[in-house]
DNA sequence: CTCTGTGAAAACATTCACAGCG
DNA sequence: CGCTGTGAATGTTTTCACAGAG
């Protein structure tokens, strides 16, 4: 059908898909700096610690708003707070596991989630020997039990930690729960439909982007792990 | 005029950096479809899959060399041959865990490592009290351990699954003991000198990334985990 | 016909360079 | 001054569109 594009209505300023990325890195780095007792940073010191030209971070910044102050830099709680909000990390989220394997159970017991306001408040595996055991403090459930707990949990994020071959159902299990965006860890491309988000991360594919790098020869400092590519559309919108 | 440029002396043809990202899923997909029986798929048909264009999956390919045969398409087992030479996926990779932590311990039993030719061969941990429990088979060895079993074990792959404030000390051993690559789990930016390949996973990035998506509201289909960015230069040579 | 490989055009992202604020 | 915000310039990646092979 029609392969036309037609820019919808409603766009906004749309945020270069780079620079989605980075702001998880500037949020990372402040928080760090303002654990040291720093108070403000300047665009050129923060992009040296991340590995960034000053005008990189000026121009990230700046897609959202004015926050520096000219001749004394970025304040740091107040940009944090900004970045917060406009990352929506300023409310909790309630996340669910599905898979109770090695990768699920890592996973329910990173602290590191709750300390960022992540909460895993559920685990489901599809082996209905496992329903009943605990991980992480945490009782693994069957997953005839997802869409009722999503539900009474008030759920909103999804990981799926299954083998490949179950990914693409369960993901379809938890967009049909009402969860709004997914995890996936499974080695595959995972389909959702427009609205819902979607993430991967693939262990085998990052040891291999580091083969690469390594058979070949890279000439640069710092590479990210790598997965699902982009779906051939406009970058963002708000 | 000018100072003729400066191409560094031995440069190949420089690979962009989004396509070397994309190797690694072409590889994933096309193993997927040797499996199902398949024996050739065209640039069409792959793109699918993966949420390319056909354009830019011949432009990748042809990165290296004329894959395809016009008409028919790609022969599957050719091209998969091809691009884990390319990949340096056609060598066994020989790995050491260090940090037998959640993480660690997960990364240790996925199997699907060994089965994509990356073989985890020690574990280290810098907890004593560890030492000479197994993990997955493998004993956990002291930090004081690392140069030597490094050596011995002719180890050319590390992956640090260690607590943020280690990590970078971590890297500098790995580097010092030999390896040639380090995969980061850590939640920081690790920095490691001009030769030595380095990639990183962050989860918590990575489930920031899907709360971004979420409530900014995006519009395109499959997002990739994200972390460290690049470091302003050139991308890749031979 | 189908499907690749590839220049040329378009879209996108980064860096430069500077006006202007505090 | 130092440092931000930003247009304009540059560099990179994707898409288009078509010649040519089987």
């Amino acid at each position: 059908m029609g392969p036309m594009a037609q820019r919808k209505p409603n766009d906004r300023p749309a945020i270069p898909r780079p620079a989605a990325r980075r702001l998880s890195l500037y949020l990372r780095e402040l928080s760090s700096r303002l654990e040291s007792g720093e108070q403000t940073v300047s665009s050129k010191s923060l992009g040296r610690s991340l590995g960034l030209t000053d005008a990189q971070v000026r121009k990230d910044l700046a897609l959202f708003g004015q926050f520096g102050h000219p001749g004394r830099g970025y304040a740091i709680a107040e940009l944090i707070d900004s970045l917060r909000k406009i990352m929506g990390r300023d409310r909790a989220w309630r996340v669910c596991v599905v898979g109770a394997g090695n990768i699920g159970r890592a996973l329910v017991s990173y602290d590191r989630f709750r300390r960022e306001g992540f909460e895993i408040v559920a685990v489901f595996d599809g082996d209905g020997s496992l329903s009943g055991r605990e991980v992480g403090g945490i009782p693994v459930r069957a997953m005839s039990d997802l869409a009722a707990v999503v539900a009474a949990e008030r759920i909103n994020l999804g990981i799926i930690a299954v083998p490949r071959e179950g990914a693409q159902q369960v993901a379809d299990a938890l967009v049909a729960a009402g969860v709004r965006g997914i995890l996936n860890f499974a080695p595959r491309r995972i389909e959702v439909r427009e609205g819902i988000g979607i993430v991967s991360v693939d262990f085998t594919v990052a040891l291999e982007q580091l083969a690469f790098q390594v058979a070949f020869g890279r000439d640069d400092a710092d590479r990210s792990d790598g997965d699902h590519p982009p779906d051939a559309e406009a970058p963002m919108r708000g």
